[in-house]
DNA sequence: GAAATTTAGTTTGATATTCAAACTAAATTA
DNA sequence: TAATTTAGTTTGAATATCAAACTAAATTTC
């Protein structure tokens, strides 16, 4: 094996490594920068959390769940714990009073907006001195990514 | 705002989800593909500490503690389980009687070959299509992510 | 159109995980 | 040698999670 291709396997496995310790970063993070606002009361899952809801708005709690992967259940009591601290609200269905619609309070949408722009900062972050090109060949890397897990999780 | 920067704003939103959506997915398959092979008592958090302590090998238990920001007394109990499933020796140090040493059983070290296969299949199928000079791009963009983590962490 | 079935969401009961603080045993320092 | 520090475990409380049972509403079947 020669050196160049040396270099490769070190950034692959760099690479590697880093698509692992990334993630449990980023939530400890966001915990953290949320917890230093005004939204004291809040963990990383409840972000999520907040963040899905803001992004589905208006979707139903099994719809919710279903994205999240979580049980009905633990959802339930997820949204307890957010109805209570004022940032979802529960929206009863006129044309079908089985369906409870989720959103998003006012504090809550606050809150989504906080997460949103540390999110953005990240990314500016992430695409720091890249061109369209590079940014555009980054895109593709989460594509096959996101292709990968599509592919495994089918099978 | 022209379309050129529509298409570059619309990549880096896409950068943003997948940054979110991708890690959530990953553990999940980690975990339904770890317990489709002979490792079906292993969740994926465990996993995780497998693999820590097979990179991290004879480490203190307070250090192993410390890499993955766990308390010692969840550690202990973490350890408890994987010992009791087989994958982990805690071994007694020789100079200091207070310190246990961490190590995989042999089924810990082919459970961590295993996970660490599906890993480079992942990375693999990540940089598909990609030349040497796309492969340092992209580590770079991983670089900046995790200087980004350092700083806000520091601060 | 009443009875049976299905669906949406909640409640319940059991199990897991986590942490901080108290604790034990060993090593180090005074 | 006594006091302090350190490494790891135990304990007790708080959370999070799930599957299964349950309730109420809507739909289907006869």
């Amino acid at each position: 094996m020669n050196s160049q291709s040396d270099e490769i396997k070190k950034d692959t496995d760099f690479i590697n490594e880093s698509l692992i310790n990334v993630y449990d970063s980023i939530m400890r993070i966001e915990e953290s920068e949320i917890r230093k606002s005004r939204f004291k009361d809040i963990t990383a899952k409840e972000v999520h959390l907040v963040h899905t809801i803001g992004l589905h708005d208006r979707k139903t709690t099994s719809e919710v769940a279903h994205i999240l992967k979580l049980s009905k259940g633990t959802l339930t009591a997820n949204l307890n714990n957010l109805e209570r601290k004022g940032y979802v609200m529960r929206i009863a269905n006129q044309e079908d009073h089985r369906i409870i619609n989720l959103g998003l309070t006012s504090k809550g949408r606050l809150l989504y907006r906080a997460h949103d722009a540390f999110h953005t900062l990240l990314v500016k972050r992430f695409l720091r001195g890249f061109n369209d090109d590079d940014i555009r060949l980054i895109k593709q890397a989460m594509v096959n990514l996101e292709d990968f897990i599509d592919e495994v999780s089918a099978k």
